[in-house]
DNA sequence: GCGCTTTAAATGTCAGACTTTTAAATGTCA
DNA sequence: TGACATTTAAAAGTCTGACATTTAAAGCGC
């Protein structure tokens, strides 16, 4: 593992990349100690500091993890399914609303996703993936549920349907589709009659879930993907007539 | 923005989650510029070295950038598509090498994904994306062509088919399924008998797109799905005959 | 052999200085 | 007055050295 001090790019930075490409090519396996802070630095010839910042780095990717006193150190990390989780809804939250994406587009790759799962989900769902999406369709019904915490119950009723296709790298494939749409949705203002027409498709889902009907199920998500749209519409239509200029 | 000396969680870390919630939650706005370090050490009453730290966190994240001189600084960065795309690739990659996958699993969520986007794909394509997914198939067929770059040249084709769809939530989504399995994938060999099937159900898929037959491009990656998992069978098979006890 | 104390290794934090980069302010000359 | 060179100041990047805190292992007494 060599670097360039001569090179424009931060010492600290190129210091990560040669660690974090040692890891990804396996030349550092999972629960190896690196050397501490102050033998990093004497190999790659730096400061402390330095070496601590480009630590920092690869402690931020999830890709080490590390513990103070006596046997302490930096580890290579084992990337936990929740970790890789966690990252791609923040990543795929803030692409979204940093960039300008349209409801329409975002709502169209979650929905293809979606259906992505649906047959599978039909087939290997387990009786507690049915129970949640239930529970959840009794909590939407729910009067004075206020939209937020609507929204918060769809995101697990869909993340339930996706869980239900029993396939790990899909479920986390589709964290960010999912979970990243609730801002979007948030504002949407839910009215107690588009609250009954999601219910209604919600409940014919489950029932096709259930069923094992796999084509059914993406009948169920295509009603859905429609009225979740004419519904996003009929909401940002009346506000670009309120102001037209705005937003 | 305050944080509590006296918890056990690192004050770099600290730091960092506070400004990063600035930034999601909005407080911070893209291209905003955040206090110099010495003024941020002032604010959270600690040293530089310590608000350097938390920095690195976050431009890991690409959340923010740092530029030099006179009017440098912290600056919250855009998350582009090509960042959060790298992101995904890193990070999907990880996962898989990492938690012992089966390549059925990780197979069974690609083409999930893949057969969400064809029917997208055979609508929206351009001729840019038929031309690239044609170069791509002639350059399978070359002669002395390694594994690997057999498998980078498959990549690129299904990364064109996803692209295709027109939609870039969606391409995003799906980066890490497509290129996360190329590792997976390097570990087949591929005959010359193998790959003239693989070519085969790459051009039906390719003329299926160009026909606007949604339906058909599905067919087509439901093939290619049982011919890859049929070859990867054959080969870890191959191999586990070989040395039982190992792998 | 058990439990307490000591110790050493490692990360976490701090203070201060120096280097390099960069753009704006200033100055100079035609 | 205007274009170009110079100076300057602000900011990130880096280094040195020190101290604080945590933690497990070694040492010690009983």
């Amino acid at each position: 593992m060599k670097i360039d001090p001569s090179s424009p790019t931060d010492l600290s930075v190129q210091i990560a990349d040669a660690i974090r490409d040692a890891i990804v090519s396996g030349d550092l396996i999972v629960d190896e100690r690196l050397p501490s802070e102050a033998e990093l630095a004497d190999q790659f010839n730096v400061s402390r500091p330095t070496v601590r910042e480009a630590l920092k780095r690869l402690g931020a990717q999830s890709l080490i993890r590390t513990q103070r006193g006596a046997t302490g150190g930096a580890f290579v990390n084992r990337l936990s399914y929740t970790d890789a989780y966690d990252q791609q809804v923040t990543t795929a939250t803030l692409l979204l609303s940093m960039n300008a994406v349209s409801f329409e587009t975002a709502c169209e790759a979650r929905y293809a996703l979606e259906r992505a799962c649906a047959p599978l989900s039909a087939q290997r769902r387990t009786s507690d993936h049915i129970a949640t999406m239930r529970t959840e369709i009794f909590r939407q019904g729910q009067p004075g549920l206020t939209d937020e915490a609507f929204c918060a119950s769809d995101v697990a009723f869909h993340r339930a349907l996706v869980d239900g296709a029993g396939n790990p790298v899909l479920s986390y494939q589709l964290a960010g589709a999912v979970e990243a749409m609730q801002p979007l949705m948030n504002m949407i203002t839910f009215t107690a009659r588009s609250r009954e027409a999601i219910i209604a498709l919600h409940t014919a889902i489950v029932e096709a879930i259930e069923a094992g009907d796999g084509p059914g199920t993406v009948d169920g998500l295509n009603a859905l993907e429609t009225e979740t749209l004419k519904l996003a519409r009929s909401v940002f239509d009346a506000r670009n007539r309120k102001k037209p200029e705005a937003g």
